[in-house]
RNA sequence: CGCGGAGUGGAGCAGUUCGGUAGCUCGUCGGGCUCAUAACCCGAAGGUCGUAGGUUCAAAUCCUGCCUCCGCAA
């Protein structure tokens, strides 16, 4: 089989296909990038791990037109794969590619299909506050996450969960889904169910414009949209003139009569919201500086 | 050469503009107070100021090279 995938997302899915005895007799995954300070060029998670496993890397810039995508179906072609298994790699794949393999093509996405189909599954879960998503795999279709649902497992979102911490556990479900829903193929018993398309929503990519927060809206809002966006892009906060990301909040309890976007506490940082509720930070970052917890911050900046 | 910020006792920062005694909050250690405490009071230890060189009577501070970290960008 070929896998595709690309970020640290994809790599416990590969890693538990290899450990599975399965033959993976290709790695697709997104280009180098010229990533970091000195335009590094940095090789996907999936890509470093492939290598490490002695597993042929190949890294088209498109699989939908130019002379690279044409290579790329000639390889896949020429491998007459039985199956292809894709998970956050990054791309769409042509209807060309996704009728070659004898079973198709599987993916492997981080949302409770039809909610969330999209690139930010896991973000926008936690941002709109849910408690409770899974891991759902599909048999591909044209259309974006669009496909029959084959297995899938839920778990619940914990109240104060990142989404870095979701990720991470999600990843770890997507590799025990991946290979329950390929112990079934083998097996003859897959059983796709169609999706709702009434039912489904789509979760974008995430991108700094969702990072101000907006201190009128409920505390609820505020310490969900810190988890959600957490760490990456990350939430920022303006207080008082200055700007400080935000990783990691609580949500508090109590009824504040303060405006929103008040400090009512300045040894532990807690900023009244629109609805009269408030969230403490409790780990912050600020400009120039690194990641640190709130106590760590207020030792050297006053509020 | 993509742009910018930063490196100062264990932690987080000030001091650099305009060279001249190493400073703040906290932690640590010792003592005191207290039924008691992460509270309070007194005291102490702990820093080649990232690194190499230069200018100078004198460099954390000015100049140059290098290393490391962080933000933008993805």
């Amino acid at each position: 089989m070929i896998y595709m995938g690309t970020p640290d997302f994809a790599v416990p899915s590969l890693k538990a296909l290899i450990d599975a005895g399965e033959n993976v007799t290709a790695v697709f995954t997104q280009p180098d990038k010229p990533q970091g300070r000195k335009m590094k060029l940095t090789p996907p998670p999936v890509k470093v791990c492939a290598e490490e496993k002695g597993i042929p890397v190949y890294q088209p810039v498109s699989l939908k037109k130019g002379e690279d995508a044409r290579r790329a179906y000639d390889i896949i072609k020429d491998m007459s794969p039985e199956l292809i298994v894709v998970a956050a790699y990054g791309k769409i794949l042509p209807p060309e590619i996704l009728s070659l393999p004898k079973y198709g093509c599987i993916n492997v996405h981080a949302s409770l299909l039809p909610a969330y189909r999209g690139a930010g599954p896991i973000q926008w879960s936690i941002i709109n506050g849910e408690s409770r998503t899974g891991v759902t795999t599909m048999q591909m279709a044209e259309g974006l996450d669009t496909g029959d649902m084959l297995v899938s497992k839920a778990v619940d979102i914990m109240p104060d969960e990142t989404a870095d911490e979701l990720h991470d556990r999600l990843s770890v479900l997507g590799a025990q889904v991946l290979l329950e829903t390929i112990a079934q193929l083998k097996e003859g018993r897959l059983s796709p169910v169609k999706q709702d398309d009434a039912l489904s929503s789509y979760a974008p990519m995430l991108s700094k414009e969702l990072s101000l927060i907006d201190f009128s809206k409920p505390a609820k809002a505020v310490h969900d949209l810190i988890r959600g966006l957490s760490s990456w892009p990350c939430a920022i906060a303006e207080i008082e003139g200055r700007r400080l990301k935000v990783y990691r909040s609580h949500l508090e309890e109590g009824h504040y009569d303060l405006p929103a976007g008040t400090v009512c506490d300045r040894e532990r940082f807690t900023v009244v919201c629109g609805d009269g509720g408030a969230v403490t930070f409790l780990e912050v970052q600020a400009s120039g500086g690194k990641r640190m917890s709130t106590a760590d911050y207020l030792r050297g900046n006053r509020l």
